[in-house]
DNA sequence: CGTATATATTCGAACATCCGAATATACGAA
DNA sequence: TTCGTATATTCGGATGTTCGAATATATACG
């Protein structure tokens, strides 16, 4: 019982660490819209290529994305709506003012 | 727009990077089942003592946690609603097996 | 006051992460 | 095959994170 919970708990923090960067939620935000290659999205995200492709195999190797290739180019999609449910969800919370409230709960010590 | 976007995803990076280890999902799963002190955090989950304290206060720094001092103990419980649904959310999708369509949908190339 | 308990802070080492630069691989076209 | 484009990999340094150990602070009690 508490072993399968710390099981839970190990995966749900690998999966957060995959999320804790903005790069990586642009590419993610980025893929809602539908699968792109590694072109498109390098026009939309500024970083280096070779940055942007150790991002992807990150997000891959983590089973976020999936990908596809297609010729020279390579197709990236979600793969994990839950990964990309919970990134737009922390986002839009996030970008709404979330924390208004949490200025007067933080501490009443 | 993008501004507001890229502030967005900075701030929800960092959520994600304080949910990032299961000691911290850990403490925010004890306190979701209400407010607790540091003593109590300790008997359930297997970390030293100053160990626990600093985890307990990047969540603390973080929003995610309020603390209230009671004599010589300081209680800590659930400031930010948000995260501690997004945790739940998350690590119960993860111990379900949410996985297995990935097997199948990651890679098709 | 001094002592005990509860919690916090500091320091350093081990380890991981992110990036830029250089290079490598894969594919299509000629 | 050679060339050009698309993407991936490797390496190094800078930076950050986590932990254990030692120490510090805060509060309650005699």
């Amino acid at each position: 019982m508490t072993v399968e919970k710390d099981e839970a708990f190990d995966k749900a923090a690998d999966l957060f660490a995959v999320m804790s960067t903005p790069i990586r939620l642009r590419i993610i935000s980025e893929l809602c819209q539908g699968e792109k290659n590694v072109g498109q999205l390098l026009e939309n995200i500024g970083v280096a290529q070779p940055n942007m492709s150790q991002h992807l195999n990150i997000l891959f190797r983590s089973g976020v994305l999936g990908k596809r290739r297609q010729g020279a180019q390579v197709f990236y999609r979600i793969a994990d709506d839950t990964a990309a449910r919970v990134c737009r969800t922390v986002c839009t919370q996030v970008a709404i003012g979330a924390d208004m409230n949490d200025q007067l709960n933080k501490e009443f010590v």
